[in-house]
DNA sequence: GCAGATCGATACCGACCGGGTATCGCTGCA
DNA sequence: TGCAGCGATACCCGGTCGGTATCGATCTGC
C-alpha cells in the first residue's frame, strides 16, 4: 500500500463519487478509478460497491477509511514535527482552550521557563474538542484538557488536579444567594435552559438552551437572564460583578490533565510534563 | 512523503549504513541514497549526517524515525484490519498474557458469547509488554492488561477491577505463615532475591534475582527456594501445594483493564468493551 | 420507449521516475 | 602511498502513473 492510494481512497470514500473525488484531487477520473482498483486488488477485497449511478462503502471500506484518516494525520504530523525539530531552536506548542486553567497555566509556564534548557513555549489557543486533532496532526506537542469532557483517546495523559463545578447564574436569580445547590436545581429551571456547547463533531446537541462557543458569549447571555451553565470552579473565578457562581454539589468533578501524543520522545515535552506533575 | 521513502529511511536510520540497509531492502545502494536525498529535499532538512566512513542521525532524523515507525505500524494494521473486515465472518482477536485474569477472562468470554451478534473471539496469548505492539499493528483488536505494569500509551482503556498483590514464598519459609507482610519484608531477604521479568525492551533489569518469563518457571524456582515475587492476587490463586501466597499490605494495587486502539470503530469491539465494563 | 445525460470502466499513449550497473571521490588504515 | 570501504554521481532502461478518447450501463424526461 502506498500513501498516494490511501489519499485517493479517502477522497473517493468521502465524496462517494469518482468524478468529484478526481476533481478534488486535481486529476482526471480514469487514473483514479484505476488506482482504486489496484488498491482493491492488492488488498484482495472490494472497498467500494459501484454501479454506474451510485458508489457505496463496503464494511472493509469503512474500516480502511478510518485507518487511512489516522495514517494520513500521522504523516502530516511527522512532516511538521520533523521540520520543527530541524529548525534548531527548540520550541514547544501547547494547545489550550481559551479561558482554561488560568492560574495553573501561569504557574506551569513560569515553572517550565525556569528549567534549564527550556524551549520557547508557543500557546495555541483552540476551540473545545480540537486538542486531539491538533496533537494528532502535529500542530501541537502538548495540550491541557478537561477530562472527562475532552476525549483523550489515543493520547498519553497525566492528571494535574481535580475540581468541583459551579453553576453560573444571574446575580439577581433566587438561587444565586444559595451557598450550594444540586444539579437538579439548575437543570429544571424552565426560564433558564442550560447553554449548549458544540460537540466533537462541531454541531450542537438538541435543546432549548442558547448555542455558545466561548465564555464571553456565555456570560453575556447569562447576565441577560437567558441561560445558565455548570462549569469548573476555576473557569468561574474572576466573574463579572452581575453574575454569581454557586457550587454544585453533585456535579461530576472535572480533571485538568496534560496530554501528549503517545510516542513523543521529545526531551522538551518530557520536561514540561515533569514540571506539570510537580506543581 | 511516500511510504516507500519512510521504509527506506527507517532501514537506513536503523542500520546507519547505506549498503547494509540496501541489502536488507533487497535493492542496490545508489537508488537508496537517491531516495533519502529526495526525502531530505522534500522536507528541507538533513536527516542523516554522512561522511564516507560513518552515518549518524540528526535530531530531525531521530524525530522522523520515531514517527515513521508509528506510521508503518499503522499501515500494516490498516491492511490486516481491512482484510479481516472483508472476510464477512466477524471475528475478534483478544490479546492476553498467558496466566492472566483467569476467572475474569472466563466470565468475559461467556458473557460476550451470550450477546446477540457476538463475533468469534480468538485468543492471542502473548508475552508481557507485547500487547501494545499487537494492537498497534493490527494483530489484535482488544487486549487485557495489567496497569501500571503494562503501558497503555496511545490506547483507550476501561479499567475493570483492582486487586492487591501477594508475595509467593516457599511453603516452608518463615514468612509463609504470616497473614500479611510488607514490601520491605520481602525485598530485603538476601537468600530470596526478587525474580526479574524482562522489561518492555525484552532485556532484563540488573539484579541478583532469577530471570523468568512465565509463571511456571517462576513457581518452580520459588519452590526450589531460589527466588520470590510479588504478583496480583488472582495470579496467585490455585497455587502448587508447596507454595504460599501472603498478602503484601503496601504493594501498589494492580488494575486489570481492557484496552483497544483509539480509533477502533468496530461494533464487535464496542460490544466486548460494554460487556466487560458491566461484569 | 427512446434520446440524452451521467458516471464509472476500458483502451491507448507519452512522460516521468524508480531501480539497475558502472564508476567516481573521499577517508581511514596498513 | 596504495588499498579497501562507503556514499555520491552518471547514465540507461522499463514500469507505471496520469492524460485523452471512448465505451457501456443506468436513470430521466418527453
Amino acid at each position: 500500500m502506498e500513501l498516494r492510494e490511501l489519499r485517493y481512497f479517502v477522497a473517493v470514500a468521502e465524496e462517494l463519487h469518482f468524478g468529484k473525488a478526481a476533481q478534488r484531487l486535481g486529476m482526471a477520473q480514469p487514473p483514479l478509478s484505476r488506482a482504486i482498483t489496484q488498491l482493491e486488488r492488492r488488498l484482495g477485497t472490494t472497498l467500494l460497491e459501484r454501479t454506474s449511478r451510485k458508489v457505496t462503502l463496503t464494511a472493509a471500506g469503512g474500516v480502511l477509511l478510518a485507518e487511512s484518516r489516522a495514517i494520513l494525520s500521522a504523516v502530516t504530523a511527522a512532516e511538521r514535527r520533523t521540520r520543527r525539530a530541524a529548525t534548531g531552536h527548540p520550541s514547544l506548542v501547547l494547545a489550550v482552550k481559551s479561558g482554561t486553567a488560568g492560574e495553573l497555566l501561569t504557574k506551569l509556564l513560569d515553572a517550565y521557563a525556569a528549567e534549564p534548557g527550556a524551549a520557547t513555549v508557543e500557546l495555541l489557543l483552540c476551540e473545545a474538542h480540537q486538542h486531539q486533532q491538533l496533537l494528532r496532526d502535529g500542530q501541537a506537542d502538548v495540550a491541557l484538557l478537561h477530562l472527562p469532557f475532552d476525549s483523550a483517546a489515543g493520547l498519553d495523559t497525566e492528571t494535574l488536579y481535580s475540581e468541583g463545578q459551579v453553576a453560573i447564574l444571574p446575580g439577581s436569580h433566587p438561587l444565586a444567594s444559595r451557598s450550594q445547590i444540586r444539579m437538579a436545581d439548575v437543570t429544571t429551571l424552565p426560564e433558564l435552559p442550560m447553554a449548549r456547547w458544540p460537540g466533537p463533531s462541531g454541531s450542537y446537541p438538541e435543546g432549548p438552551g442558547a448555542e455558545v462557543r466561548n465564555l464571553t458569549q456565555l456570560f453575556q447571555l447569562i447576565a441577560l437572564g437567558r441561560t445558565t451553565v455548570v462549569i469548573p470552579e476555576s473557569a468561574g473565578a474572576d466573574l463579572r460583578r452581575d453574575l454569581a457562581a454557586v457550587p454544585v454539589l453533585d456535579a461530576p468533578p472535572v480533571t485538568t490533565a496534560i496530554a501528549w501524543p503517545p510516542h513523543s520522545r521529545l526531551r522538551t515535552v518530557a520536561d514540561l510534563i515533569r514540571v506539570a506533575t510537580r506543581l
